[in-house]
DNA sequence: GTGAAAGCGCTAACAA
DNA sequence: TTGTTAGCGCTTTCAC
């Protein structure tokens, strides 16, 4: 990398008067300024972030802590994320928590030594489970901004974008009731963390309204066979007519098992899962599917922080921005 | 952030006293050492990275280029990136050129001032349809060490990772051949990119070499309706009994669209894919696959890559280094 | 119109 | 044992 020194040996001229020139000061010389800038675009001179950095005492580089990059939902978020950063000048680094507390911790410590300007995360599952959120509230203490998204920590003071989870469900649940469904049954292998907790609750709350319905709630475990955990319940409880499934892959095997057992969807039996467009995909009929606009989850957390960041000093008061789930109508209901 | 400088002052010594006592060099007496750890914890004193940076001309953090974070098997990799390179102690910037060209070269320009010590990257699509390869060789040229990995560009002199595509789909097909199969059709939405070339090459000689099988292929362009697409090559194609997938979602998406006209698999039809283990889940009976070992070969490539940034200026040859697939037996064949 | 110098935070050679 | 100084690459104030 070719530096302004360089420049200004060859050119016979001040460090000083290479910078103002590509500056576009004026109180440089015109010629001046065109001879520096002909060197520089000769050489591909590009400006040293790091000494940037340095001097501004600004990063332009945002913290990503995503729990699980397998996720689909926290891999689209990301996508939104980067985007939205890119957009703006910002790169973004990206730490994997793996659902563990103490890497969320050791990430969130480790760029906190100027490497960035600010984190967008996502609480990992022993975080919430702990309730753990002096580590949150520490980075902040330092004057670094965090931003959550999805599953967030109530107690902490900072932006967040969450989805309206609770909603969700509940309307879900109640256009199968309106379908007429009777035996209808919440699937979710995420009761641990904050959304699966409320979208059990919308679910609930759908059914205690309708009053003639019993709530049931099939719960999957991290460890279980997937697969044979639902194919047992189907065993066990041949009147299922509706599924509503918490996370993306419950629905696409719920659907495919009804199908195995010799059940027709959406006639016999319908299925809602929390889903993207690509996972819908993987049944046939396609899965009706309740979308998270992950995209747009990760741009809005992208804009908060990079706003955040920008304005520091201006005491703002913390937003929380809701966005809206949709439903899917695809071929799994009625 | 606390600085030396502020510890320096408040302890009354010089801010090298305080560099030295915590760097635990011999030079400090024993009590100044103990006196500056103690301020340095209380304030939870850690070096700037950034002034570290400028210093040792060294960041620390690894570029990575990803086509689309979207793609599980990428996301996977990524995965097995970050992991490899927290362990030696590198973040890495996350880049999406989306398979864009024109944004895998700004992402290579923008990181390439100073931001990053290196780059690994799988090509975009649009990259290798356009044969361009130029911007990585210049990239090279500066200074910075590539490690590509899946999809690579032959014609750059850069350690690779790749995975042994061309067998992969070689036995996989000769298993169906052995089977008994005789209408085995090896179906692809990945035609354009170096890798979906090679799998079809090694179906493609299973097949030859058989002598008794007509090759038949089904190319998926990226706007087709996937599942339309492949529902109607199976109403003209009845005698089909093995379908091999270049990528993941055909193989979930053919034994379910198989299974829905009424075939029995792995009686009447054979299935194998491309996927990982929770894909596999997506079907029922599960999906036989080949598996990548993602995280294997984003870790090889962290490591390969970190070897070469800490060897500059020893000239090595330039390594490929190739993870081999596993073909794992589910009940999608016999 | 141009240059010298300070400073961002850190390390390390050298001086005391 | 401790301190001074220079330097990493850059911007910017101030002096010429």
């Amino acid at each position: 990398m070719v530096t302004l020194k360089q420049l200004a040996k060859e050119l016979n001229v001040s460090i000083s008067t290479v910078s103002k020139a590509l500056n576009n000061s004026e109180e440089i010389g015109e010629d001046t300024v065109k001879r520096v800038k002909e060197l520089a675009e000769l050489y591909n001179y590009k400006p040293n972030k790091v000494a940037l950095s340095l001097k501004n005492n600004k990063t332009k580089t945002i913290g990503v802590i995503i729990p699980n990059i397998l996720n689909r939902f926290l891999a689209k978020v990301l996508f939104g994320i980067e985007r939205e950063a890119t957009k703006h000048g910002y790169n973004i680094i990206t730490c994997i928590s793996n659902e563990s507390l103490e890497k969320e911790k050791e990430s969130l410590q480790l760029l906190a030594n100027g490497s960035v300007d600010g984190f967008i995360l996502s609480v990992a599952e022993e975080s919430q489970v702990n309730n753990e959120v002096e580590h949150f509230k520490r980075t902040i203490k330092q004057g670094l901004p965090i931003v959550m998204f999805d599953r967030v920590a109530h107690d902490v003071m900072c932006d967040k974008v969450i989805v309206d989870d609770f909603d969700a469900t509940y309307n879900a649940t109640k256009s199968l009731i309106e379908e007429g469904r009777k035996h209808i049954v919440f699937v979710s292998n995420i009761n641990d963390i904050s959304v699966g907790k409320l979208r059990e609750r919308g679910y609930n709350k759908a059914i205690l309204e309708n009053g003639s319905i019993e709530p049931a709630v099939l719960k999957i475990k991290k460890k279980d066979d997937h697969q044979k955990k639902i194919k047992t319940f189907f065993k066990k409880n041949k009147s299922v007519d509706a599924i509503i499934a918490a996370d993306s892959s419950s629905g696409v095997i719920a659907l495919n098992t009804a199908l195995s057992f010799g059940l027709k969807v959406p006639k016999d039996i319908s299925v809602i899962g929390f889903a993207s467009k690509s996972d819908s995909n993987h049944t046939l009929p396609k899965l009706t599917t309740i979308r998270q606009h992950a995209k747009v989850i990760g741009a809005q957390a992208a804009e908060l922080l990079i706003k955040r960041i920008q304005n520091t000093g201006v005491e703002e008061d913390v937003k929380t921005k809701i966005v809206k789930t949709s439903l899917v109508k695809n071929n799994s209901t009625l």
